[in-house]
DNA sequence: TTGGGAGCTATTTTT
DNA sequence: TAGCTCCCAA
């Protein structure tokens, strides 16, 4: 959308109906409660337009927060599209972006220097869990096996996440472990050893950050935020930045973030948050729907504006949607209308079996197809990950096109993020800062280092204060094996690049893969070594945007996947969280059974969110499958069919189903008397 | 001490 | 499918 006719604030504000035009011109503290399909980006959109146009706020000085990148990019495109670009607001962002502007500003507010890193989940845990075998190592800890290590992980990982979230500083987590056990814990013993570990490692987790001159993504807001608590001038001087604060998906937000956008807006109290509490589905990555439920409590001048009227989905899938949020008792009241006929009524589906489901599926997608409904308005959505590989199968055999969304993303991918460690580390081998990529490049591919080796290595840099990269060189310096020969060679690679750092940062990491053996380790690994080189010819092309290494860095970490993947001609898989924001014309939803959906170990509020936001992805037609029986055994269909009012749903089409399969008398009972529901 | 092959098991994941 | 861990040969 290069340049097209800018329209003028009328033409903007006229396209909303009137609640949204009241709640975008709506001045003071506000929260429209945005139900599924109401137009809520419209309305953040007329807000900020409104705000400009209508109240001469100057375009830098209004800030607007998102969760994702790709929220932010819609939102620019259509504040651009309407003021055009030049009058569009700099300041659209994540609370991620925003926080490491910040700290990019003052990164000794977090004792980091410039140039810091900043490391993602992955990264993080990869710090704990050598924390942890080093605690193991000395004692501190019992041993446990791989399996459990890898959870255990991830639990102190999530927590010490949660700490930050909830602004507690390294040294306070251990005097507030049992505030953390009696608000977040579940009693268990494994629980509460989880929370001890987690507050007695967060403090050596944060001086490894801070040697290695790194930030998580806990810490881009983190001290922003603590430094605006403590230090009113240094409020001051970012809050005089902004004369309006408008906040995306606010339901999402966690105390930390509520806390920088309150301290960021307390002086005017200019703040104008969308968001649907009945949406809030990310309650266990920390996200707090109180704060959206409480609102008024926060903001006693403000005012809550609730859209109701959905554009999207037919009568029959809302009365569906409503019936069941209905289940969550601590919602804010809000029932969704269309002026829309009711259309089909969903379609539930009994299957004998898992396979039987993702045949019944795939038959109906093809036959839709033949009807002339295209791929891609059509969308299939499960409760977890695991459940698309059945599907995938079937679809493969029916000739179904489909595509996976949200598959790995990109710069989570772990050929990216060893191209990139090659750059990092032959940018500052002698820094701790490249510790961490020397740790993930020094045997890709294979050259005989080991973790024994490492551990010399390790031992070594400790003791002299080196590099890793440089305890490597001073060991293997002395020794003649051939592995000694293989490792020298890669840190001669190394070091040779970085005499030729006169090119740009896509041809440096292009040379050190080439001359590591990276490449060709790729090029020998038949069909997905052919995927790798071209999601590394996709990143050598991305690199080119970059010249100051650490503006790709940062990208790399909080940067949007690169577009264009979304082909046209193939049904959509996804799980249900990926699915928020989206709509599809024709919605299947699939493993419906106590147990599976809702999840036996969620928040059981959370869940209903989650089949709330499932069923009001739909525009047109809807069907729900369950099966009698999964993976060998009986199941029952979930509780969110059987509340649904008899005259939204019919029972739908099952053909093909079961035709393969021997079932025992008894299972062959169960089957027919669950199919007759 | 490593590397490769076999075998196992899966929450949801905006940054 | 993928991302581990475990185990044994070199």
């Amino acid at each position: 959308m290069e340049t097209s006719p800018v329209s003028s604030v009328n033409d903007v504000l006229l396209g909303l109906t009137p609640v949204q035009r009241e709640a975008a011109q709506q001045e003071g503290a506000v929260v429209v409660l945005a139900g599924a399909g109401t137009g809520k980006t419209s309305t953040l959109v007329g807000g900020v337009v409104d705000r400009i146009e209508r109240r001469g706020i100057p375009p830098h000085r209004i800030l607007a927060v998102t969760f994702t990148n790709k929220a932010a990019q819609e939102m620019r495109d259509r504040i651009g599209f309407a003021l055009g670009r030049e009058r569009s607001p700099a300041w659209i962002g994540t609370f991620h972006a925003h926080g490491c502007r910040q700290l990019r500003t003052d990164p000794e507010i977090a004792l980091l220097r410039p140039g810091f890193d900043i490391c993602d989940a992955e990264d993080s845990r990869r710090i704990v869990r050598r924390l942890m075998i080093r605690a193991t190592e000395d004692g501190a800890l019992e041993p446990v096996p791989g399996e459990e290590l890898r959870k255990r992980v991830k639990s102190v990982t999530n927590r010490i996440a949660m700490f930050k979230d909830d602004l507690v500083l390294p040294d306070q987590a251990l005097a507030l472990v049992d505030t953390f056990k009696a608000r977040h814990g579940t009693g268990e013993v494994e629980d509460t050893m989880a929370w001890e570990l987690a507050a007695g490692l967060y403090p050596v987790y944060q001086a490894i950050l801070r040697e290695t001159n790194t930030a998580d993504f806990g810490d881009l807001l983190l001290w922003p935020t603590i430094t605006m608590l403590r230090d009113e001038k240094y409020r001051q001087d970012w809050a005089g930045r902004f004369d309006a604060v408008l906040a995306d998906e606010f339901q999402d937000v966690n105390r930390l973030q509520f806390l920088w956008l309150k301290l960021l807006s307390r002086d005017h109290q200019e703040f104008f948050a969308v968001g649907d509490d009945a949406q809030s589905i990310y309650g266990w990555r920390g996200a707090n729907v109180g704060f959206i439920r409480n609102f008024l409590q926060e903001f006693p001048d403000g005012r809550m504006i609730a859209l109701e009227e959905n554009f999207r989905s037919t009568g029959h899938i809302l009365q569906a949607a409503n019936t069941v949020i209905a289940g969550d008792k601590n919602r804010l009241e809000k029932t969704l209308f269309t002026s829309e006929g009711p259309g089909e009524k969903l379609e539930i589906i009994a299957c004998s079996g898992g396979i039987e489901e993702a045949q019944a599926i795939a038959a109906e997608m093809g036959r839709r197809a033949l009807e002339g409904v295209r791929y891609e308005d059509m969308a299939i959505l499960y409760r977890f990950n695991f459940m698309s590989r059945i599907l995938e199968e079937e679809l493969l055999q029916a000739k179904i096109p489909y595509e996976l969304v949200n598959d790995t993303a990109f710069w989570q991918r772990a050929a990216i993020k060893d191209a990139l460690a090659f750059l990092r580390l032959a940018d500052a081998p002698e820094e701790a800062q490249s510790n961490e990529a020397f740790r993930r490049v020094i045997n890709t591919p294979a050259r005989g280092i080991g973790a024994r080796s490492l551990a010399k290595f390790e031992a070594f840099a400790e003791e002299q204060n080196v590099s890793l990269f440089v305890a490597a060189e001073q060991i293997m310096g002395k020794s003649s094996s051939k592995t000694a020969e293989k490792v020298r060679a890669f840190l001669q690679v190394i070091r040779e690049e970085e005499l030729t750092s006169e090119l740009s940062l896509a041809e440096r990491m292009r040379t050190l893969l080439e001359r590591s053996g990276y490449m060709d380790m790729h090029r020998q690994a038949g069909e997905d070594g052919r995927a790798t080189l071209e999601n590394l010819d996709e990143l050598f092309g991305l690199a080119a945007d970059f010249t100051a290494i650490e503006d790709l860095f940062e990208h790399a970490a909080l940067g949007a996947a690169p577009a264009g993947s979304t082909v046209l001609g193939r049904v959509k898989l996804m799980t249900i969280h990926a699915s928020k924001g989206l709509e599809f014309p024709h919605v299947f939803l699939l493993g419906w059974e106590e147990q599976l959906f809702p999840s036996a170990n969620g928040d059981q509020d959370e869940e209903r969110r989650l089949a709330y936001v499932a069923l009001t992805r739909g525009r047109r037609r809807i069907a729900v499958t369950w099966c009698a029986f999964r993976n060998g055994r009986q199941s029952q269909p979930s509780p969110y069919l059987m509340e649904l009012p008899k005259q939204v749903w019919t029972k739908g089409w099952l053909r093909n189903a079961g035709k393969k399969r021997h079932y025992s008398q008894a299972e062959r009972a169960a089957l027919d008397a669950a199919l007759g529901l």
